[in-house]
DNA sequence: CTCTCCGGATTGACGTGTCAACTCTGCAAC
DNA sequence: GTTGCAGAGTTGACACGTCAATCCGGAGAG
């Protein structure tokens, strides 16, 4: 078939279906960032972060390690933590065994946020995206981010040139 | 067949899939950024704005009717057009028929970046997000797509209780 | 006429993200 | 030993978004 279409640019109509997509996605992301805020005054990445540290031993996790548990780039973990480590909800001490290393702890009242913001969440995206879609759609996100997934590790193209 | 669907929390393979998704999401926006970014030095906000105004009469929109365009809060707007304004991408001036009203309007090196960059843009997403996906799957994602919209348009629950 | 309210737009404060520059310590080369 | 490089983390500058407060000029109520 036409292997043209990897030279033309995108149709009126493949445009509409790309628009659509990435807005409705950006819809969702910030109506779940609102209402976890509201709901439990914690931001989407405070609750990120919380849930990583709260499923490791001691609620501890390397900053390194963390950072690559939840996909972010170190300075922007490390001015997050920052800002967390003001409100009480994390604390930082120096690593034992690696003197480079820094390990992040939720701190009691971090973990109880954490567990007070869970169930609301998790209800809210069941109520504004779960909800939307009947199994078998659901079945069909699935293997459509699978593609686009696949693609997008397929093609460095930019940011990590590795 | 069992409604009990809207009383439980989401599985762990629901909540796996709307991981990807979101996250999948959230490449894809920050790829295209960064790519339109270092290929003409605009925004993906310097981008959307410019396109609704590139394609109105005479380059100029009303501030207000630009937000409903665009779909940001007028707030938002009038941040990102202060910007765009000290780099001489656009203008403000009163607007004739509206005392209150403010007419946003392209300059000519707002409208060349756009030129500029809308190319690259376009090449950008069709490499990123069409190529991923086979014309069977990108009818699929419209769908999909339509279908989260209609339930996040039925649900108003946070924000605008328009 | 004055007072209040309303709608368009702006502003300031603050949280968030990215990029580049920087610190600090260990380790290997010489 | 000192030079310098590499990895972990931090910092500062700046763009971006949101919220609440504000400014401002017209329209009605009295």
């Amino acid at each position: 078939m036409n292997d043209d279409r990897h030279r033309s640019m995108p149709t009126a109509q493949q445009l509409r279906i790309w628009r659509n997509y990435i807005e409705t996605a950006e819809v969702l992301r910030t109506r779940l960032a609102s209402r976890l805020q509201s709901e439990s005054d914690l931001s989407a990445g405070d609750y990120q972060v919380l849930l990583a540290l709260t499923e490791a031993e001691g609620r501890t996790v390397r900053s390194s390690e963390l950072a690559d548990l939840i996909g972010w780039e170190r300075s922007r973990l490390s001015h997050h933590l920052g800002r967390m480590e003001k409100r009480g909800l994390i604390g930082r001490q120096a690593c034992v065994d690696d003197v480079h290393g820094i390990d992040v702890v939720a701190t009691d009242a971090g973990a109880a946020a954490f567990r007070a913001g869970s169930v609301p969440h998790l209800r809210a995206i069941r109520e504004l995206f779960i909800d939307a879609l009947t199994p078998a759609q659901l079945g069909e996100v699935e293997d459509l981010t699978a593609a686009l997934r696949r693609h997008l590790e397929r093609d460095p193209a930019s940011g990590d040139g590795r």
